[in-house]
DNA sequence: CTTATTCCCTGATTGC
DNA sequence: TGCAATCAGGGAATAA
């Protein structure tokens, strides 16, 4: 599941790679018919980029965007099992492959997904796709303050308004898990019921979950990958997630596993209240 | 406006 | 051994 850290990591890892390439001809599985949510037709897609220079890469939130010769942004969302793979031999076949992208170097950019959940669009402005996100956590501008106001007005558990995309960018099930057991914060507690204190301490829980993940080139719990096709390892350094009936390293109390916001959730029983 | 629930997807796991 | 049910989870859609 890639979050944040995992589509940072992808992107700076394409970032070398694709600026200044073009793309030379670009194609959908049929088999993937919901892969492509914008245009309606996913030949359009294809026309589209086919041509078009890549200027950028950018990210926001989990969405990367690929910044267009033509003043348009390809967007790109990997959601559950998306991989987006860098190959300079081109694609080849593969089961699940939906996608593929050829460069003018002869590489290709792959797109595999098992689930069939990814998506892409191809539109004149990003912000049709992204422009209901909340704030970027890692930003200068997103303080303590701002997700203390942001807390108050809610009164879902606080791991609820952590998975949030239009209240904060980039966190999914993962780090919702670490940031909160990082804060010693319970993942039930109602968003509005944080002291002062509790938001301070989650406010930095937050960016040093993300920002160590980035340092371990993000989480391979199940498909994860980089541009080069290269797991990450911050995995092997979680705290809570999916440890469930380990040892806290903290306290060593077990680690459960209950369900909050509809999806599981993994915190120490003694440590977060 | 909010919160909760369902659905999409398919391989892995669990239960009988 | 086989087969069905359940689970995983991001985000859109829908219900309340």
């Amino acid at each position: 599941m890639p979050e944040l850290p995992e589509v940072e990591t992808i992107r700076q890892g394409l970032l070398p790679l694709v600026v200044g390439r073009t793309v030379v001809e670009a194609s959908v599985s049929p088999e993937a018919p919901r892969l492509v949510a914008w245009p309606p037709r996913a030949d359009d897609l294809c026309r589209g980029l086919a041509g078009q220079r890549i200027e950028g890469v950018g990210r926001r939130g989990k969405y990367l965007l690929f910044a267009l010769a033509d003043g348009r942004t390809w967007v790109v969302h990997l959601r559950m099992t998306g991989v987006l793979v860098y190959r300079p031999q081109g694609c080849g076949g593969g089961r699940f492959l939906r996608a593929s992208f050829r460069l003018d170097n002869g590489a290709s950019l792959c797109f595999a997904d098992l689930r069939k959940m990814g998506r892409m669009w191809l539109v004149d402005d990003p912000a049709q796709v992204v422009g209901k996100l909340g704030p970027e956590p890692l930003s200068e501008g997103f303080t303590a303050a701002d997700l203390g106001r942001l807390l108050a007005r809610r009164s879902a558990p606080v791991k609820a308004v952590l998975l949030d995309q239009g209240a904060i960018a980039g966190i999914g099930n993962i780090y919702a898990d670490e940031a909160l057991f990082e804060a010693r914060v319970h993942p039930r507690r109602p968003a509005s019921s944080l002291s002062g204190e509790e938001v301070r301490r989650l406010h930095k829980a937050v960016g040093l979950t993300l920002v160590r993940a980035m340092g371990d080139r993000g989480s391979s719990f199940d498909h994860y990958v980089d541009a080069r096709g290269e797991k990450g390892s911050h995995h092997l350094n979680v705290k809570v997630f999916r440890r469930t009936d380990e040892a806290c390293f903290e306290c060593g109390s077990l680690i459960q596993r209950i369900k909050v916001a509809g999806r599981s959730t993994h915190f120490c029983p003694q440590c977060q209240v």
